[in-house]
DNA sequence: CTCATATCGATTTTT
DNA sequence: TCGATATGAG
C-alpha cells in the first residue's frame, strides 16, 4: 500500500505523505501538486489503520472540498467517503446544530450571508440614529466581520476604540452590540458567528472540547495562509491533545488581508508548534521554466515570505511577454487579435485562454470587443446566483416560512409582490415590534394597535395566513413542493409574467433554475432533505461551478478568482501603477506586497504563455487617465520603460495639443475601435509586442494623473482670462500652455503643458499665472 | 404608495 | 461612466 501511494510521488511530496504524526506544515508552492499530497496523505493515513471518522480536513470552499472528498474516495474506495471533509463554516454549523442543546442555542438559526448582514446593520444604524451617510453599510458589516475574525465582542471593540480615540471604532461597536442583538432575537448567525460560536463552545465547555479532540485525532487544513485569527484558534484548540495536524499552504499566495486572513498564521506554524515538520514543494508540474523563474523574479521582491524557489523539469518552449496598448479599447483588441488568430490557426482552443484583471470594471471592455469579435467568453464571479435579487426573495419565503422571526426576510417579501404594505406601514410595525420586544412577525396581530390603517393591516394578515399556510408542509413537505407553492400562492410569478420584459424573462427562467436546483438537492442529496437542510446547504454554498459553462470560452475573470486554477494562455491585464498595485496600495509595504503576490498567483496560472498587459490610456469612471507601467512589469524583468514612458507622454500631449486636444478623445474612442475591427481579418492580426524578456530592471516613480475636463459635458462660457491653448508663464516652471481646465471661479483647475514637455495641474486661484 | 429623476461613489469577495 | 440608492411629485 505504503509502495502504491508514494511511487508517483516525487521525494518531497512522498515525505510529506509518509509524515503522520505530530504537526506538519507543507509548503505547497503553485502547481507543485498540493492536492495530490493531501488525498494521498490521508490515503495513507487509513492504510495504516486509521478510522476514517477520525480524520477531518478542512477547506476554504466548497468546490475544494467536493474535490477533495471525490478524490479521496477515488483512492480508497468505499472507507475513503467516511472522511470529514468541509469547509470551515460547514462543519462550525453542523458543530452548532448538533451541540446545540448543550450550549442554548436554538438549533433551527438561520444563516445570514453579507447582503442580510448589510440589511441588518442598516437597521441599526437607523435606530440608533447615526448618518448614514459618515458611515457606510458596508464598511461598519466589514469591520464587524473583521472583529468577529478575530474573536472580538463588541465589548472589546469598543474598549480598544475607546482607549485608542476612535470616534469611528466606538460608533461601529455600538452597531456590533445591537447587531448581535438583532441576530440574536432572530435567531439567525453571521458567517463570523459560526466560527467565533464554536471557538467560544469549545473553550467554555471542556467536555466538548475533549470530545471533539478524541473524535478527530488527525487534522488537515488547506489554503492554510488564507485563515484567520478565529480559524486558527479553532485547529488549535482541536488539535491541542494530538498534536496531529497537517496544514497547507503557499505564504506567496496569500491574497486575502483584507478579509481578516493573517499571513502569520503559516509564517509562526513553526512557533506555535515547536516540534512541527516542515516539507517545502518546490517542484512544480505546471508551467515552463521561463514563466517560472519570472514569476520567482517578482514575488522575490517581498520580504514577508518564506524563502523559497519553484523550478521545473517542463520544457522550456514558453513564452513571456509584454502587450502596450494605447488605451482600454486596444488592450482588448490586441488580446483578442491574438486569441483569434491562434484559435482560427487550430493552435489553441477559447478555452486554453483567461483573462485576469485587477477589478471586475475592466471586464466590461473585454465583453463589448470579444463580442463583437465574436469570440466566446464567460465571465466568472461578478454576481452569484443565490445573490440575484428574485432567488434572494425566493429563498427569503422560505427563510420566514421556516422561521418567521426572520426580520430581515421579512421585510424583504413583506411587499414584494405588491401588497399595498408601504414604506410607513413597515416602520410603524418595527418600531411597535421594537418597544414590545417582539420580531416583526409577531407584531402582525396588533397591527391597528400600533397605528397602522385598516387597509394594510389586512393585507399583513392575509400575509401572514399566507405563510401560516405552509406550517404542515414546511415539516413533512418536499423543499420542492414548497417553492412552487410559495411562487404560485404569493403570485410571485405572475407578476413577473407580467411584466413581461427580457429582465423578468431572465427572472423567470434563474427562479425555473432554482426550482431544477431544489429538485437536484433532494434527489441526490441523502443526508437531510428538510427545509432546513435546504437552507443551510444553500447559506454555505455558492453556486457550484458549472464547468460546462467555460467549456470552449475564454475566461475572464479578477485575480483573486484565479488562485487555484489554470490555463495554457494567460493575460495579465492594466499592469499600470494605481490599478494593479492599486491605488495607495504602492505606498504600504503590507499592501504593497499583497499585490505582488497577487501578481504572482496570477502569473503561476500559466502553464506555457504568460502576457503582461498595459495602457498608457485608460477611461475611468468616465475620465482618461494616464498612468505608469505597473512595477510588477520591471519587477519581472523587463527593461525599466520609465524614461521612455515620459517621452511617449510628452509625444502624446504635443500630438494632441496639434490636433486639438478633445477631438483626438473623442474620436479614439468612437473610431479608433471602428477601425481597429476594420482591420480586424485573420491575415492582419498582427499584436504590438514591445518587449520580451530582456535584463536589467529598475523602479519607476509613480505616475501622474491627468483627467479630462467637464467642458464637453458643459460648454458654457466662463469668464475667466484661461482658455484652453492659451499661452501661460508660471514662476517655477516657466513658459507653457493650458491644455485643460476644469472648475470654476476660486475651484478653477488648470493643466498646463509647459515647454520643458512637464504638465502640472493647478489651482489657477494660487498658482500666480501670467498671460503671454 | 409608486413611479420617475437626482445624487452619489466606485478594489479584491473562499463562507 | 454607469449603476445602485435616495428623494420628490403625482
Amino acid at each position: 500500500m505504503k509502495e502504491m501511494l508514494t511511487k508517483n510521488l516525487n521525494p518531497s511530496q512522498a515525505e510529506a505523505v509518509l509524515c503522520t504524526e505530530g504537526p506538519l506544515i507543507i509548503f505547497a508552492g503553485a502547481g507543485t501538486g498540493k492536492t495530490r499530497v493531501i488525498t494521498h496523505r490521508i490515503a495513507y493515513l487509513l492504510s495504516l489503520g486509521v478510522v476514517s471518522q477520525s480524520v477531518l480536513a478542512v477547506t476554504f470552499t466548497n468546490k475544494a472540498a467536493s474535490e477533495m472528498k471525490k478524490r479521496i474516495s477515488d483512492l480508497i474506495p468505499g472507507v475513503g467517503v467516511n472522511v470529514w471533509v468541509s469547509t470551515f463554516h460547514s462543519f462550525c454549523a453542523h458543530f452548532l446544530r448538533a451541540e446545540a442543546s448543550r450550549i442554548s442555542l436554538n438549533p433551527y438559526f438561520l444563516i445570514y450571508d453579507f447582503i442580510d448582514q448589510k440589511s441588518v446593520v442598516k437597521d441599526c444604524v437607523k435606530e440608533l440614529n447615526i448618518d448614514e451617510k459618515k458611515f457606510k453599510l458596508s464598511i461598519i458589516a466589514d469591520k464587524i466581520s473583521r472583529a468577529k475574525d478575530n474573536l472580538k465582542f463588541p465589548s472589546d471593540m469598543a474598549a480598544e476604540a475607546e482607549s485608542a480615540g476612535d470616534f469611528f471604532g466606538i460608533t461601529v461597536a455600538k452597531i456590533y452590540e445591537l447587531y448581535q442583538k438583532k441576530l440574536e432575537r432572530a435567531d439567525a448567525m453571521d458567517f463570523g458567528d459560526l466560527i467565533m460560536r464554536t471557538v467560544s463552545a469549545l473553550q467554555r465547555h471542556s467536555e466538548l472540547l475533549e470530545y471533539y479532540r478524541e473524535k478527530y485525532k488527525y487534522i488537515m487544513v488547506d489554503e492554510y495562509q488564507d485563515t484567520n485569527h478565529a480559524q486558527y484558534i479553532f485547529i488549535k484548540l482541536l488539535a491541542g491533545k494530538y498534536h496531529n495536524v497537517c496544514v497547507v499552504g503557499d505564504d506567496d499566495q496569500s491574497v486575502y488581508s483584507w478579509r481578516g486572513a493573517d499571513i502569520n498564521n503559516i509564517l509562526d506554524f513553526e512557533k506555535d508548534y515547536p516540534n512541527a515538520k516542515s516539507v517545502k514543494l518546490e517542484q512544480n508540474y505546471r508551467s515552463t521554466p521561463k514563466i517560472l523563474s519570472t514569476a520567482n523574479q517578482v514575488v522575490k521582491y517581498n520580504n514577508a515570505r518564506i524563502s523559497k524557489r519553484l523550478w521545473t523539469q517542463n520544457p522550456d518552449n514558453g513564452s513571456v511577454t509584454v502587450l502596450k496598448a494605447v488605451n482600454e479599447n486596444d488592450e482588448a483588441v490586441k488580446i483578442a487579435e491574438l486569441i483569434y488568430s491562434n484559435a482560427y490557426d487550430n493552435k489553441c482552443k477559447f478555452s486554453d485562454y483567461a483573462v485576469f484583471y485587477r477589478t471586475n470594471a475592466q471586464s466590461r471592455t473585454f465583453e463589448d470587443t470579444f463580442r463583437l469579435s465574436r469570440i466566446p467568453y464567460a465571465i466568472v464571479g461578478t454576481l452569484r446566483f443565490y445573490d440575484r435579487a428574485e432567488i434572494k426573495d425566493v429563498i427569503a419565503y422560505l427563510k420566514l416560512i421556516y422561521n418567521p422571526n426572520d426580520n430581515v426576510s421579512f421585510k424583504r417579501v413583506i411587499n414584494i409582490p405588491r401588497r399595498g404594505i408601504g414604506k410607513t406601514s413597515i416602520e410603524t410595525l418595527e418600531n411597535f415590534a421594537q418597544l414590545k420586544n417582539m420580531s416583526i412577525w409577531q407584531s402582525v396581530p396588533f397591527a391597528q394597535e400600533a397605528g397602522l390603517t385598516k387597509g394594510p393591516a389586512e393585507a399583513l394578515n392575509s400575509f401572514a395566513q399566507f405563510i401560516k399556510d405552509f406550517s404542515t408542509l414546511k415539516n413533512s413537505g418536499s423543499v420542492k413542493l414548497i417553492v412552487e407553492k410559495v411562487i404560485t400562492d404569493s403570485e410571485y410569478l405572475k407578476e413577473l409574467e407580467a411584466e413581461n420584459t427580457p429582465e423578468s424573462k431572465i427572472k423567470i427562467e434563474n427562479i425555473q433554475e432554482l426550482i431544477s436546483a431544489v429538485d437536484d438537492f433532494e434527489k441526490n442529496r441523502s443526508l437531510d432533505k428538510s427545509l432546513a437542510g435546504y437552507l443551510t446547504q444553500i447559506a454555505l454554498m455558492n453556486d457550484a461551478d458549472s464547468p460546462d459553462e467555460s467549456k470552449g470560452k475564454v475566461t475572464l475573470m479578477t485575480l483573486h478568482l484565479a488562485k487555484g486554477l489554470e490555463f495554457d494562455n494567460v493575460f495579465i491585464c492594466g499592469l499600470e501603477e494605481g490599478l494593479f498595485p492599486m491605488g495607495e496600495s504602492a505606498f504600504n509595504d503590507k499592501e504593497l506586497e499583497e499585490e505582488r503576490r497577487l501578481m504572482y498567483v496570477g502569473m503561476t496560472r500559466a502553464r506555457k504563455c504568460l502576457y503582461l498587459c498595459w495602457s498608457t490610456e485608460r477611461k475611468v469612471y468616465g475620465k482618461i487617465i494616464w498612468n505608469m507601467p505597473s512595477r510588477f512589469i520591471a519587477e519581472a524583468g523587463f527593461k525599466d520603460e520609465s524614461a521612455e514612458m515620459e517621452q511617449n507622454r510628452k509625444q502624446n500631449f504635443q500630438n494632441r495639443l496639434s490636433q486639438g486636444f478633445n477631438r483626438t478623445i473623442i474620436h479614439s474612442d468612437s473610431f479608433g475601435r471602428e477601425q481597429n475591427f476594420r482591420s480586424f481579418n485573420k491575415k492582419s492580426f498582427k499584436a504590438e509586442i514591445v518587449y520580451t524578456n530582456a535584463g536589467s530592471y529598475g523602479y519607476m516613480s509613480s505616475g501622474g494623473e491627468i483627467t479630462k475636463a467637464e467642458r464637453f459635458d458643459n460648454p458654457a462660457e466662463d469668464l475667466s482670462p484661461y482658455k484652453i491653448g492659451t499661452a501661460v508663464s508660471h514662476p517655477v516652471f516657466g513658459r507653457g500652455k493650458i491644455i485643460e481646465k476644469s472648475g470654476v471661479g476660486n475651484d478653477l483647475k488648470l493643466v498646463v503643458l509647459f515647454e520643458t514637455g512637464q504638465w502640472k495641474k493647478l489651482l489657477a486661484r494660487i498658482a500666480n499665472l501670467t498671460l503671454i
